[in-house]
DNA sequence: CGTAAGATTGACAAGCGTCAAATACAGTGG
DNA sequence: CCACTGTATTTGACGCTTGTCAATCTTACG
């Protein structure tokens, strides 16, 4: 929340007026169910979460991975049912919000409301670069990108993490996460190690070459705009 | 906007004041390219727009397409740099919006600014369903999904739309947005109206069979949650 | 030590991309 | 009104990428 801007004393108490109460869950546990209805609103405080769409036919399709920090079910915010399924990928602590704090925020803390429009502008941004990822005709490409873009996100998580990392997600999430079979998941992933971009032993990631993993993505990095002018004064 | 709640007069002067100046493009026209500093905020007011991510091998990636209604550049307020690019597919009219007035606006009206947030939301469930889409394994289910999806926001546009509409992108934009080729495009076309599902004569598109198009795409319709208990009211 | 889940490998078929050519179409100038 | 030209669509042939099925191997865990 504070890669956007420097918040203030009130900020930090409005947010904590946000939370109240805390579920914790297993590995493999499910978060919220897409279909029921949207109720389930969570600041995630450990762990990893992955958010789901599942089609008709049972196939799922992983769409984003969340860590520490991340703000779970804002977009079911807008919907009567929601959208998306999120599961534990480790065990997780979730803080839970809910939605009448979420209109006293907007009427009482207008810096802290921008900075969530901001924040959900981010999360947009992170889904076309996921799109685009995906969208690409070689699985080599959508993995070099997602394995930098899962990097980078445990980094804004732990700024100590060096190019080498613990991944919970096992290859079948990755698979989905890109949209192809876990078999050629397995395959491509074999030929980053092949050509000596990435190491993978257990749970662990290492990015041997992080520059050519930038440059077979195809993508640049992305910027955050840290506290842009037109931000409203905290009150 | 009022697809989410009510507005009073004094959200209508919020927004008007919202906009200063106009821009008109014509077809082809580049309303904002990704790369540059990002300062283009818009509010399309007339025609459609595309937003596009492109590769470093100059391949490109449709996002989505946006309609008369729809904040443009939003995402880009989170970033330094623009994400991404946006090109008129039609002619188009902009209105111009200034940063500042963004401010402001969370200032002083926080009930249109939770609008705002959950538009950006609603977004959020488009891009999802998109990258579901795009993931999806067969073309088949890619392009039904993206039929169904642009006839929906066309029909939101203009509610008098039924299931025959014009349809100004080219199959080479079709193909851009699953992330698929041309030729393969025209011959997934060629396959959805050889099974009756669809008509296309020139740049009109008639859904033949919409129940059957959905069962194809294999994800469900959403509903936006109108006017929700939480919205702060209007000052 | 035994079992289940995840990772790896092989073989084969299907989907899709690429290249190239042909056709239809819209706009232009004569 | 008609030929000309550039663009969008359509079609065919071929090869690469990827999915599927099935078996084997490894690891985690009771």
């Amino acid at each position: 929340m504070t890669a956007f801007a420097p918040l203030t004393e009130s900020d930090f108490e409005a947010l904590a007026r946000l939370t109240a109460g805390r579920r914790r869950l297993k590995r493999g546990e499910i978060v919220c169910r897409e279909g029921e209805p949207s109720t389930g609103l969570f600041l995630l405080l450990q762990g990893w979460v992955a958010s789901s769409v599942t089609f008709a036919d049972g196939a799922r399709q992983l769409l984003n991975v969340h860590l520490a920090g991340d703000l779970l079910g804002t977009p079911d915010l807008a919907l009567r049912r929601s959208a998306q399924s999120m599961v534990a990928i480790t065990p997780v602590e979730l803080g839970i919000i809910s939605q009448p704090e979420m209109g006293r925020l907007f009427e009482n803390s207008p810096r802290l409301a921008a900075i969530l429009f901001l924040i959900a502008q981010e999360e947009r941004v992170t889904l076309m670069d996921r799109l685009a990822a995906v969208g690409a005709t070689e699985a080599l490409h959508s993995l070099a990108s997602l394995l930098v873009h899962i990097h980078a996100r445990v980094v804004r998580s732990d700024p100590e993490t060096g190019y080498s990392f613990m991944m919970p997600l096992s290859q079948d999430d990755l698979s989905a996460l890109i949209g192809i079979s876990p078999v050629h998941l397995n395959r491509t992933l074999q030929q980053l190690r092949h050509d000596g971009l990435i190491e993978w032993t257990r749970h662990r990631v290492t990015l041997l070459d992080h520059a050519g993993l930038m440059k077979l993505s195809g993508l640049p990095a992305r910027q955050l705009d840290y506290n842009p002018t037109w931000l409203p004064r905290s009150r």
